[in-house]
DNA sequence: ACTCTAGTAGAGCGATCGTTTTAGTCGTCA
DNA sequence: TGACGACTAAAACGATCGCTCTACTAGAGT
């Protein structure tokens, strides 16, 4: 209930998508969250690595909830996709290309070194999968295609994030988008041109 | 000529590839390479982010030279990504998953944060993109899609690598390598119908 | 009024960070 | 032999790291 501890998961999120996890220290944290060091380990006894564990949950569920959002609401497949991307181009373009999401910067820097977060963020990704997974299954594409295209897309959206934050630019990504639709397009083509 | 050099910037480039580039100290690395702080300031005056550039530089060099060996040593370009995402999994297996490519991650933490560094990366990829798409216009694909394809590929290496690091297992990126064989195929394909 | 708990406040812990500094070793060439 | 530059060695710098600790405030329940 208290909104210090949403500051906090909320600075830190802000934190990691410009810093990354190692980058990022409880100082920078606790100045930007107007929380003391006090109140962080009361909220998370565990430390940084519990606020990251929440971090990453709590991130991972609103971007699952959010491509659910875009898929749902889409009349179909191939512009729910389109509509995805093109949010993530207009974020990267509004932030000056922070990291629109902190999970695969994370990911990446605790993979071989911190097991309990690596798990944490094992669970989101495998997620995001099942859920696209199920949809494109929903599709018509067959189960493992489905699964295949689905491990492609997360890939590619993730280094798409880097690619332009590398650049800062969002045309990397744009034309990823575009080689995702064209990916899916062959995908739902397959199925009709099997009957 | 000093190998004292190059044992610096090959056990940063190890370390790197396991923890990142915040997560990796100086001290790790002297331990790592068996030079002191001396030796290390001596060849990289600089310090850290002067050898971190100069890790981001010689690896993208490395993996530009590797890509391009693939390519011009098989007899199509299908055959030649089968190939090269087959020796990126078999890497992935063989170190117990660690980063087989230090620059995804060094670019990451640094896009936002340390603008030198961020443009030795931005040159890289873009290297890499160039290079790609080179060869593509070679086998027939027009200019603007050789391009996009390019990046995507770039994009879903990069991604690849860190859902298999991730999930401590292969699969993701073979999952990935599949949806790359299938999207070359579609612009290849796409040539044939033109005509 | 008293107690209890949730939350805040911040000083300070030992360890480690990237870096600087000073001293010393070694082979080369005059 | 002596001077010089390339390289090594390691102590020590101030700053900051994640974290612990004790003290305090405020509100709810009795």
């Amino acid at each position: 209930m208290s909104t210090t501890r949403q500051r906090i998961v909320s600075a830190t999120t802000d934190l990691f998508r410009q810093r990354g996890y190692n980058g990022t220290s409880l100082k920078m944290i606790t100045t930007a969250s107007e929380a003391t060091t006090g109140s962080l380990y009361h909220f998370f006894p565990g430390g940084k690595d519990q606020l990251t564990a929440d971090v990453v949950e709590s991130s991972g569920a609103a971007y699952l909830q959010l491509f659910e959002m875009f898929v749902d609401g889409a009349p179909n497949l191939i512009d729910a996709f389109v509509e995805f991307f093109d949010g993530g181009a207009l974020l990267l373009e509004e932030t000056g290309f922070i990291d629109p999401c902190p999970i695969g910067g994370i990911a990446r820097e605790v993979a071989s070194v911190n097991e309990p977060l690596r798990i944490a963020t094992q669970r989101v990704f495998r997620s995001w999968v099942e859920s696209a997974t199920l949809r494109f299954e929903h599709a018509g594409i067959a189960t493992i295609e489905a699964s295949d295209l689905a491990i492609a897309i997360v890939a590619i959206i993730e280094g798409g994030f880097v690619l332009s934050r590398t650049a800062k630019s969002a045309e990397p990504f744009r034309a990823c988008a575009r080689q995702v639709d064209l990916l899916v397009r062959a995908h739902l083509g397959a199925i009709r041109s099997r009957h």
